[in-house]
DNA sequence: CGCCTTTGACCGGCGC
DNA sequence: GCGCCGGTCAAAGGCG
């Protein structure tokens, strides 16, 4: 019970018990998760546009998830740079979206130690996202490079959460991996914050749509949105909900320095950016996606 | 040599 | 106030 509350504020945990316990249809889009399957799921996916929705998704869509969390990537289309600007102009709506530690680099006083810049400073949680997917493997291929930083048992779980951080340096994006403790087949992945430069390798035939990109970047509206997802997880404490709507879009300021001084086209991976990656299989990126949908508490 | 993972310790939030 | 737990740090070691 305290479990399941906790994790009513805790997308990776909620992720964990959606199925056990029922979720209210949050307008909070931007800290919750995101469960397809069959042709009704992929059927969304073709709603929002994306191209390629095979069987197993992530086999041709090194991009997708990454975007799904909110951490939009322009397309590597035409639409990239509108897409871009749009989210550079709704990024200035965002009142939150602090940098947890992201331009912490360039704030933080090198004498201070890091583990105690969080004092005082209260955690603000970026827009997160979790999935669930069927795979045999825990660290699904996205399109993005991390660097696993930390691992902990979790409760009422046989398997370790692991938690990944993007090897941009300026990029602040996180996410934790972890097993369902149902169905040891299934992996659970969050999400946290927005990717601020390009993915390593980009998707054959695109990444997202127009409406993809609306809804990873907040302007569509969580109403339209609903007719296609089931954001199953609800945040009831107010420091999510206030983050609501208004920090969907928030590219870190890098993003908007490298789109300044670099004019490097939307294919090309960014500097850290390792040479593309060898053509993938199916194991190793994302996995089936789990059906789940909603459920009454 | 650089990047990554591992792992124990530490810190803060939250419930009781 | 205390204890539990999630999240993060950072040193150490491994690997290519």
């Amino acid at each position: 019970m305290e479990d399941k509350h906790r994790a009513a504020h805790d997308p990776a945990t909620a992720g964990e018990f959606a199925g056990e316990s029922s979720w209210t249809l949050n307008a909070d889009y931007s800290d919750a998760a995101y469960y397809f399957s069959g042709e009704r799921e992929r059927s969304m996916f073709g709603d929002f546009g994306w191209n390629h929705v095979p069987d197993r998704i992530a086999a041709t869509d090194e991009g997708l998830w990454p975007s799904m969390t909110g951490s939009i990537e322009p397309p590597a289309t035409a639409a990239a740079s509108s897409y871009r600007s749009n989210n550079q102009s709704v990024s200035s709506s965002s009142s939150e979206d602090p940098p947890e530690k992201s331009t912490v680099s360039d704030e933080k006083p090198p004498e201070i130690p890091s583990k105690s810049k969080k004092k005082g400073q209260k955690r603000i949680r970026q827009p997160r996202f979790a999935f669930m997917t069927k795979s045999e493997v825990d660290h699904l291929e996205d399109g993005y490079r991390w660097r696993k930083y930390g691992q902990k048992a979790v409760k009422n779980s046989p398997f370790p959460r692991s938690y990944y951080r993007c090897t941009n340096s300026k990029c602040t994006v996180k996410k934790r991996v972890e097993r369902s403790s149902e169905d040891p087949t299934i992996v659970i992945t969050t999400y946290e914050g927005r990717h601020c430069h390009h993915t390593v390798g980009f998707p054959r035939g695109g990444i997202i749509s127009h409406e993809a990109a609306a809804f990873t970047t907040g302007q569509l509206a969580p109403t339209s949105m609903s007719q296609f997802y089931y954001p199953i997880i609800q945040s009831p404490r107010s420091d999510i909900n206030t983050c609501s709507s208004n920090i969907i879009s928030q590219p870190c300021q890098a993003a908007q320095d490298e789109a300044g001084r670099s004019s490097r086209s939307t294919t090309t991976p960014a500097s850290d950016a390792p040479p593309p990656q060898p053509a993938p299989t199916d194991e190793g990126l994302l996995g089936d996606i789990v059906p789940l949908g909603m459920r009454n508490r």
